[in-house]
DNA sequence: AGCACGCCGACT
DNA sequence: GTCGGCGTGCTC
């Protein structure tokens, strides 16, 4: 033995710290420690001036030979938390190599915010206080759990096989119209979970949606083994949370899509309600969908995973038809309330006869639902002399006109100005709104049926907090006899005295530049019938349309997803669209309009000179809407036959991608989106 | 991304 | 004379 040496310098342990990739600090980053350290440990570290949170991915031991290691900045702390564990830091790995970001922007953007702020001391007394919760029980099932229909019942029966079972699951895709039952289902399967020791994760598309779901599953299990994570909470709330569900407390977990990477060391199953919804897509940050990253979370953890919808989305009701996923149908409404019954009706506007069904429903006590999805008065303001319009001066896009503010908003950028008295190009006092949006549609059923009681309801007259609940309330006393709104009236609402939806004119979604606007404008057509008579029957859904004759809406009138479903796919297929291809978007804002385009351009170029398989690669083209706030919106997309490929070609791309934003100076941000929304 | 440093316009 | 605008550069 040789007691001369001189000490080991300590260890050198990789660190991921959240530094976007366009920061030109890939990877971990090497920080010093005394001891070693477990991977998945979270510890403070000095990243230049500041002190950020990281988390350990791995460690090795610096001999005095290692020179460098005495270069390196020493961990500041270690904070007093259990490890993050070996199938967490799998699934971060995942995302960040599939969705091409940094580790350890994945990773800390999977940590609740909280933490950040938070020391070992606080932490500490955090955890100390925390009430103790029961642990899993064998008494899952109360007595005030339904009998399940047949239906139900063999989506149950196929989930318990699975979780008895330590092979991968194939994904299950429970099929149900709006009030078949499917959340009874995750009930149950969440009691059989729960019932073998695991834990449960709920993800639901909106904040919105989280209470009543809360709700259901606190008065099953109880509350003290629920927990939500979701952008509402405090901070300290989430933290708290987090740390209820990532100590194996809370069983149940229900969230939206930031609860995809919670850490749960006793993951069971995995359920995805409404899992045809964008909201699951994260557009901001690093990019990815929460759906398809819960589904790899279980097939990685070998757990079921059950994704619910009445309206599947393409990819999920692809797979299933592949044989990839497994499909399970819920056909009939509980409690014996039939859909109600669909007509098309030609036209524009309030007409008589949209009046008069109103008019009638209302004498009869019932409540009639409008489905307007366009915010303000209306959507442009014009000159009736010369051919000035309501123009944003930062964005390429339309300032709406909000009467009751008296403002010219744009939607895009906020920026708002009072509403002029006279044209500001030719001085004419003759401006009126062109178009309707709801506050304009609530205007004009007032003037034509004074009697009628009518609530406007979108994101302008439900910003405050409690007030979208206070006037759902309203609605639900029967103080309302017709709720004008946006799509947002189309989700998880439950209106049992409506006995009528009008959907006015939505052909403008169906000729959207966007591929995937047919799937969501029948979903949520389809979804906004389903508020129509839930309780007594009779319910009726017009849809005002100048295609009556388009195969969406014929499709609709049957109620026939699954042929809608065939005709978008053959499209989609004869298009060379998604399922069928896989695409990566590449987005660049510039000051200037031709930066970005250049800069893509030269991507473009980039890309065409490495791929040896076969990629196409599109030129540039302007986004949508071109220009939001002073900054130009410029995409590129590539597309591929096979996932592999394309991310096999990304891997490479990247760093060219990289140095070519440093050498386009005006780029002022730029982001790889994998599997976009749209295009 | 943060957060600094660094050099030019309107104000206590 | 300073306060502060955002350009540019760095972070194990």
């Amino acid at each position: 033995m040789n007691f001369s040496s001189s000490p080991a310098k300590g260890w050198c342990v990789q660190v991921a710290v959240a530094t976007p990739q366009h920061a030109g600090l890939q990877g971990l980053l090497d920080y010093r420690h005394p001891t070693a350290l477990q991977p998945g440990s979270l510890v403070r570290v000095p990243l230049g001036r500041r002190e950020v949170l990281g988390v350990v991915w791995g460690a090795a031991e610096a001999g005095e030979a290692d020179e460098a290691a005495v270069e390196l900045r020493e961990v500041i702390a270690l904070l007093p938390l259990p490890a993050l564990d070996p199938a967490w830091r799998r699934l971060v790995a995942f995302a960040a190599d599939y969705y091409q970001r940094n580790l350890g922007e994945f990773a800390l953007q999977a940590l609740p915010i909280g933490l950040q702020a938070v020391d070992a001391g606080q932490l500490e007394r955090r955890m100390r206080k925390a009430k103790p919760r029961l642990r899993s029980g064998a008494e899952a099932i109360t007595p005030s759990a339904p009998e399940l229909n047949a239906a139900q019942r063999a989506a149950v029966a196929a989930l318990v096989e699975q979780l008895d079972r330590d092979a991968a699951p194939e994904p299950l895709l429970l099929w149900g119209v709006t009030g078949s039952g499917k959340t009874e289902v995750y009930l149950h399967a969440a009691a059989e979970a729960l019932a073998r020791g695991r834990q449960v994760l709920v993800l639901v598309p909106e904040i919105n949606l989280t209470p009543q779901l809360e709700a259901r599953f606190a008065a099953r299990f109880g509350a003290e083994r629920t927990v939500t994570l979701h952008s509402g909470l405090t901070p300290a709330r989430r933290l708290a949370n987090w740390l209820a569900a990532h100590r194996g407390e809370a069983e149940l977990v229900l969230g939206t899509r930031l609860a995809a990477l919670a850490s749960l060391p006793r993951l069971g199953l995995v359920v995805v309600d409404e899992e045809h919804d964008a909201s699951f897509k994260a557009q901001d940050g690093a990019r990815h969908s929460a759906r398809d990253l819960a589904v790899v979370r279980a097939a990685q953890a070998r757990v079921p995973v059950l994704l619910g919808s009445a309206t599947p989305s393409l990819e999920s009701w692809h797979n299933a038809l592949q044989g990839r996923y497994r499909r399970i149908d819920l056909p009939e409404r509980i409690g014996a309330a039939p859909m109600p019954r669909l007509r098309l009706m030609e036209g524009e506007g309030l007409n008589a006869a949209l009046l008069a069904a109103i008019e009638e429903r209302r004498q009869r006590g019932e409540q009639s639902l409008v489905l307007l999805n366009r915010r303000g008065y209306a959507p442009v303001l014009q000159c009736g002399a010369c051919a000035w319009k309501s123009g944003c001066p930062h964005c390429t896009a339309w300032r709406v006109f909000h009467k009751g503010e008296r403002l010219l908003r744009c939607h895009h950028c906020g920026f708002a100005e009072p509403v002029p008295r006279r044209c500001p190009d030719c001085g004419n006092a003759d401006i009126s709104p062109l178009g309707r949006g709801t506050e304009r549609l609530a205007e004009q059923l007032l003037e034509a049926l004074p009697a009628a009681r009518v609530l406007r309801l979108d994101a302008d007259t439900t910003k405050a907090v409690g007030s979208l609940e206070a006037q759902l309330a309203q609605v639900h006393a029967g103080e309302v006899d017709v709720i004008v709104g946006t799509q947002m009236i189309a989700k998880g609402h439950d209106f049992r005295r409506v006995s009528l939806v009008l959907a006015l004119n939505p052909d403008s979604q169906l000729y959207s530049s966007d591929f995937r606007a047919p799937e969501r404008l029948f979903a949520l057509l389809l979804q906004v019938a389903g508020r129509a008579g839930r309780a007594g029957g009779g319910g009726e859904v017009w849809i005002q349309t100048g295609q009556p004759k388009h195969p969406l809406y014929q499709a609709l009138l049957r109620q026939d997803y699954a042929g809608f479903a065939a005709q978008q796919l053959d499209e989609r297929q004869a298009a060379g669209l998604p399922p069928f291809t896989h695409l990566a978007l590449l987005r660049a804002d510039s000051r200037e309009e031709a930066q970005g385009s250049e800069f893509l351009a030269a991507c473009a170029a980039a890309g065409r000179q490495l791929d040896d398989a076969g990629l196409s690669w599109y030129p540039p083209v302007p986004h949508p809407i071109a220009k939001v706030a002073n900054q130009w919106r410029w995409q590129m997309l590539v597309e591929s036959p096979q996932r592999a490929r394309l991310q096999r070609v990304l891997k490479v791309w990247l760093p060219e991608v990289l140095q070519l934003a440093r050498q386009h100076r005006g780029v002022l941000r730029w982001a790889i989106d994998v599997d976009p929304a749209g295009i």
